[in-house]
DNA sequence: TGAACGCGGACCAATTCGGTCCTGATTCAA
DNA sequence: TTGAATCAGGACCGAATTGGTCCGCGTTCA
């Protein structure tokens, strides 16, 4: 249930290829393709995907190419995959043109709720320069806080506030 | 990418619900497909599933039907879904039928695998009564601890120790 | 003895996914 | 000015996955 398409990772592993020859940026799809062993067409679209989402930044003609539009520190990981997962929800009655088939009184429901925004949020902390340097190391390493403990938490919160 | 699907849906649900209608505990396929919803057929391989998990145990002759094979405290939300889910890991060589048809310098690998795990760490302290019960509630809220950091943390921590 | 029930294989239609191909637009450089 | 390099993106394809149905079998209890 965790797993990214194959375009997110080639989007990932693309983001990760142009931050470390950040040189001065720019790098075409050709070239981008060979070096790291990627289908040239595909890897095309995923980068035109990235462009349309902000990430990149496209030169035409000779000696054009991609580069990133912003330091890598402030690219989210959920930037770089979102164009490419056509839902990031847990559930698919928690997306935007959420609908499910099933009556309205299911279950499930807000529990999931509840679960699917504790996900996106950790998620939302995840930046790409973590992808490169794993000596950038965070001292903070504070008490080891479940999903679980904040779900229940949280939701036990909503519980109180809802009456 | 985060999705799970449908037959992990009706498992939870009828999980949810046999917890509930807790009595003397036995349900019927029949009867927990009309309440709650659920295609019968499809239902009926969702709780063989279920069963061949070790999660619940089956009663057959009339008057059969299925029972919770401990108590829902117990049940972990990730045993109720694995059954269903082709694999749990965020990347696909992480996984054990585990190839990758790309070469094996992908600098995508580790990072995922430090992911992975943390991801998978969190969720399995995630239990089925939190699906049940908004009250029960745990008071221990600590700091706000991210995917971020404790994902940093580890990897570097593994960094020191490969050199 | 037969109805209630679990067991499980065969099958199906729709969707998704990874990937290829091909046809433009631009733009720079020779 | 020409042409190669490069991005842009639509059309298409085969394979895999998914959600779901159907049907026949074995077991067990009333
Ligand atoms: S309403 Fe229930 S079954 Fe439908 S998508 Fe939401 S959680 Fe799943
Ligand atoms: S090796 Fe790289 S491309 Fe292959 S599954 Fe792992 S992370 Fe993805």
């Amino acid at each position: 249930m965790f797993k990214v398409s194959r375009k997110s990772e080639y989007a990932l592993i693309a983001v990760q290829h142009m931050a470390r020859r950040a040189r001065d940026g720019v790098t075409s799809v050709a070239e981008l393709a060979q070096a790291e062993n990627i289908p040239p067409d595909i890897l095309a679209k995923v980068l035109q995907g990235l462009k349309r989402a902000g990430l990149l930044t496209a030169a035409k003609g000779a000696g054009g190419g991609y580069r990133l539009s912003r330091p890598v520190q402030e690219i989210q990981f959920l930037d770089v995959v979102r164009p490419f997962e056509e839902q990031l929800s847990v559930v698919t009655c928690q997306n935007d043109h959420g609908g499910c088939d099933r009556g309205g009184d299911c279950t499930l429901r807000d529990p999931m709720k509840v679960l699917n925004a504790f996900v996106l949020r950790q998620f939302s902390n995840l930046t790409m320069d973590m992808f490169l340097s794993p000596h950038k190391l965070v001292h903070h390493a504070r008490a080891d806080v479940t999903i679980a403990e904040s779900a229940l938490h949280r939701w036990s919160a909503e519980a109180d506030v809802a009456g």
